[in-house]
DNA sequence: CCCTGTGAAATTATTCACAGCA
DNA sequence: TGCTGTGAATAATTTCACAGGG
């Protein structure tokens, strides 16, 4: 017999799609509590996240029932649950490899120390850039990688190199222990089964615009 | 009687999950033929883009048949096929708004340029930032952007202001005649349904790799 | 009544497996 | 024989629609 957790807070069960809109509703939460709101009813909470309300109420089920039907969700307690699911309840460490135009966009990115990240080391190899600072953190030379990921604990990184670059860094933090990894350079990285690569490519999101300008355009000819 | 179109090459009939893969195949395409290769069977190709190639033949279906049995896809053929789905064989001119570290990054992001978008204009608000130039190109102020998004005939753009800035900078873009919008600042945008948005949201993807994180920690607990 | 939680249905996406052409 | 293109099978996701608790 398969193990099978009847409640909902396993996070092996929760589907992918789901987890994928998780910090959605994090942030939508949030929002929602600063402008004093104490509880959302699915269908504001789905507004608020650009998503409808069935999705939003079928994600939700996945980890479990917190909401109170007739009222709606308690915004304290299911941030602490969406929190607690995405693992954002305790601090995590994250190193920034390649620290040039968007690596420094990134390290001064708000958005990651607000929301239970910290950079907690750069690394590059660019002499100019090794022992210099950014934002009070000192910029190491990759040679130290292995020791400071051991050090510090760290187990997400952010590749922000040159795509050549890019494959020699992933295995250099894969063998220091980093196991999950954020890659911006435009290639596909090789790496274990039990590492986790998401891959952001800005040139790809706008080509999947350009394909719905194209679409459009066409079937504005078709109507003339 | 429906319109139905036979042949491949109808934009409409082509999945959204297909046509996010497509600008990787694109890529894998430039890489296999930087590399000498005129040919490359869909196993050869799927492994260069990161997927399966049961996928990667599923995907290249929708756009027609040009394979050759017993041999395989000719690169420079199906680059132009692909290019043509996307609607990359015309340049686009792309408007990017918010000159901060991201911005900037983001206009001098290699990818964009290579890949058929040229940023064909910049603005911001900030007084010390409007009248300078980046990389040979004047940052304008957002006053501006109705007359030169219209001359320019700019129909992308790129947000990459504060979250509260976003949704009137939208605005402004819609009503400028935009109608594809790639936002970075982590906020909903309210668009008509014409205007196609994407979200790229760096927290965000941060956050699903914690999730990722929290459950193999979580998985090691469990085998102890 | 209002609003959640959820089975069931519909839709979309992936994978399999093989017929058929070069 | 090798590899594409594709129906059929499977899996994942979204949407519907409503039972039932507060």
């Amino acid at each position: 017999m398969p193990i099978d957790t009847p409640a909902g807070a396993d996070p092996r069960e929760i589907p992918d799609a789901t987890v994928s809109r998780l910090p959605e509703y994090l942030h939508a939460l949030h929002t929602l509590g600063e402008a004093g709101q104490t509880t959302v009813s699915s269908e504001g909470l789905a507004v608020a996240a650009g998503v409808n309300s069935a999705k939003l109420r079928k994600d939700l089920s996945h980890l479990g029932s917190y909401g109170v039907r007739g009222v709606g969700y308690d915004i304290a307690v299911l941030t602490i649950q969406i929190s607690e699911v995405l693992g954002l309840r305790q601090h995590r460490a994250v190193a920034l490899v390649g620290v040039g135009h968007l690596g420094q966009a990134l390290a001064g990115y708000g958005g990651f120390a607000n929301r239970g990240f910290g950079i907690a080391a750069l690394f590059d190899i660019a002499e100019d850039r090794v022992g210099t600072e950014l934002d009070g953190l000192p910029i190491r030379h990759l040679d130290e990688l292995p020791e400071v990921i051991a050090t510090e604990r760290i187990s997400i990184a952010v590749i922000a190199t040159p795509p050549l670059a890019a494959q020699r860094v992933a295995d250099s933090l894969v063998n220091a222990g980093v196991t999950s990894i954020l890659n911006f350079a435009p290639c596909v990285l090789d790496v274990p089964s039990n590492v986790d690569v998401r891959k952001v490519d800005l040139a790809v999101e706008l080509q999947i615009l350009s394909f719905h300008e194209h679409r459009k355009s066409r079937n504005g000819k078709v109507g003339t």
